[in-house]
DNA sequence: TTAAATGCAAAAAATTTGCAGACGT
DNA sequence: ACGTCTGCAAATTTTTTGCATTTAA
């Protein structure tokens, strides 16, 4: 990752010690859930409130500086904003992996099937990971 | 659509007129909220409950009858169980669209990457639609 | 200095639960 | 008749909001 505080700058937020907890953690853990985001910043920061977690997240999407991950069953997950990409979640553990496909064909296809207009994709797999599949 | 009652019986859920109703309207408008259910219910069963909606929306999931569409930036909405497909989103009128494409090429290609085993695929292509788009 | 961010507590929204009575099989 | 389902109200859970105070720029 670039410079956590770069970023939050050149996304015209302001920085302070929570949001780069924030993009720290996410950083570190690149999927993480409104709940698993607090707890793990509380116990560097022990006085941050959820709802401090809550409204910036909510801003850092607004400014498409972090997504949420729709995840099927699951909680919503946080990322850092990166190129586009897919998921792959392990049903067994709930690991969630980026990948990176190429749907341009897909949506080329889906566009002319549909004559709707594309502009994003998300899809997710779902599966055993290698790890949960040797157990 | 097979027969509501049916589909209720195959799938051991005993038959109530309130489930007739969601299986209908579900039938009816293909996506809905569990809001939007709801609301379409109680003008032709206005007793029904939305505790009931809910533990019925959960109870058929759970029976793999009906699936949560899981929508970025938007509700959740829910719809019968048919052969696997993904969803256009109309980013502009919210509107939801069935498609069948064909994922698999992709999937291998993303089980080879990862070494995942690929069970499931959810896709969602968002855009405008050309309604939207016309006007 | 000043607009924006924080933390708290309270409010609102979304979902679940317990239970008495009604209903499907 | 039996076990399940319904509707209600209450309880939980999740998310948002208002406001006094603090903080970044």
């Amino acid at each position: 990752m670039k410079n956590a505080e770069m970023l939050l700058r050149e996304h015209q937020i302001k920085v302070t010690p929570q949001r780069l907890s924030i993009v720290g953690e996410l950083d570190g853990h690149v999927h993480m859930s409104v709940e698993e985001l607090y707890e793990a910043i509380k116990k560097k920061f022990p006085s941050i409130s959820l709802a401090t977690v809550y409204k910036n997240i909510n801003a850092m999407m607004e400014k498409n500086f972090i997504l949420e991950v729709k995840i099927p069953n699951k909680k919503s997950k946080y990322e850092l904003a990166k190129a586009s990409h897919s998921h792959v979640l392990c049903q067994e553990c709930g690991k969630v992996e980026d990948i990176s496909l190429d749907l341009h064909d897909l949506t080329a296809k889906a566009a002319n099937m549909t004559d709707y207009k594309i502009k994003e994709d998300a899809l997710i797999l779902s599966g055993v990971c290698p790890a949960c599949r040797a157990s």
